[in-house]
DNA sequence: GCAAGGATCTAA
DNA sequence: TAGATCCTTGCC
C-alpha cells in the first residue's frame, strides 16, 4: 500500500512555540497537526486560531491565576492544554511562551487530510439521529474547537502530551499564506482584540459573523 | 432560536 | 451555598 507521507522528522521544533503567543498563532496557519490514534494517521491543515495571552488577557483562562483547571497551560511549550467548555465540549491548546507564563493556542479549525474515515467515525459517535437524515460531509468534520477536539480523539487525559514526536506533531506551512485577523470568537472579555487568526479563502474556517 | 451540560467563579 | 457564566454545538 501507499507509504503515509506524514513524518515527524520535519516537525515543527521546541523553539518554535516558546515565541510570543500571536506570532505562534500566526504561524500556525497552514501548518498541519498530525495524530497517530489506533494506528490510524489523523491530519488537518489548520485553518483558524486564537491566541490567549497570560495575566495581561482578560479572555484567557489564565487571568485569574494557576487552577487545577488550567494547570496544563503553565506548563512549557508545545504541550496540550484540553479544557471542558460548556459541560459538553472539549477544545485543544497549544501552550506556548515560557513555561509558568499561561499563553496558548486554541485551534479553532482545520482542514481535513487524512483519517478522514476515522474522524468521521468519532463524529458519529454521540449522535443518535438517523445518518440519512444529515450525513456529516467534509466540511462539518473540523470547523469549529469541539468538532476539532472530538474528531481527532483528544481528551482531559491529553492534557500536558507533547507536540513535538509521534504520535503527536505539528508539520510548517509547505507555502506561505495571507492571513487574516479578527476579533475572538464567543469572548465578552477582552473582545476587541485582534487575536484570531484564519485563512479567508478557506471553507473550513467556522461560521462566525467575521467569516 | 435555544437547550444541553458540568465545572468554575462570584457574591453573600 | 446558590446563581451566573462559560474560548460550543446541533437540534428545534
Amino acid at each position: 500500500m501507499d507509504i503515509v507521507p506524514y513524518s515527524p522528522v520535519n516537525a515543527l521544533s521546541h523553539h518554535f512555540f516558546e515565541r510570543e503567543t500571536s506570532e505562534v498563532a500566526r504561524d500556525l496557519i497552514g501548518a498541519v497537526i498530525v495524530r497517530e490514534l489506533g494506528g490510524i494517521t489523523l491530519a488537518g491543515r489548520i485553518v483558524e486560531t486564537e491566541a490567549y495571552l497570560h495575566e495581561t488577557d482578560a479572555a484567557s483562562h489564565s487571568f485569574r491565576g494557576r487552577t487545577k483547571r488550567n494547570e496544563a497551560m503553565f506548563g512549557e511549550a508545545a504541550r496540550l492544554y484540553v479544557y471542558r467548555i460548556y459541560g459538553i465540549h472539549l477544545c485543544a491548546n497549544i501552550v506556548t511562551e515560557t513555561e509558568g507564563r499561561g499563553a496558548a493556542v486554541l485551534l479553532r479549525a482545520v482542514e481535513p487530510l487524512a483519517g478522514l474515515e476515522e474522524m468521521m467515525r468519532r463524529r458519529n459517535t454521540t449522535q443518535t439521529r438517523q445518518l440519512s437524515k444529515r450525513q456529516l460531509c467534509k466540511k462539518q468534520l473540523c470547523n469549529g474547537p469541539g468538532k476539532l477536539a472530538q474528531a481527532f480523539g483528544f481528551s482531559l487525559d491529553d492534557n500536558h502530551q507533547s507536540l513535538l514526536q509521534t504520535p503527536l506533531y505539528v508539520l510548517p506551512a509547505n507555502e506561505p499564506y495571507e492571513v487574516a485577523v479578527s476579533p475572538r470568537i464567543g469572548i465578552t472579555k477582552a473582545a476587541d482584540a485582534l487575536l484570531r487568526f484564519y485563512l479567508p479563502a478557506s471553507p473550513f474556517v467556522s461560521p462566525s459573523k467575521w467569516k
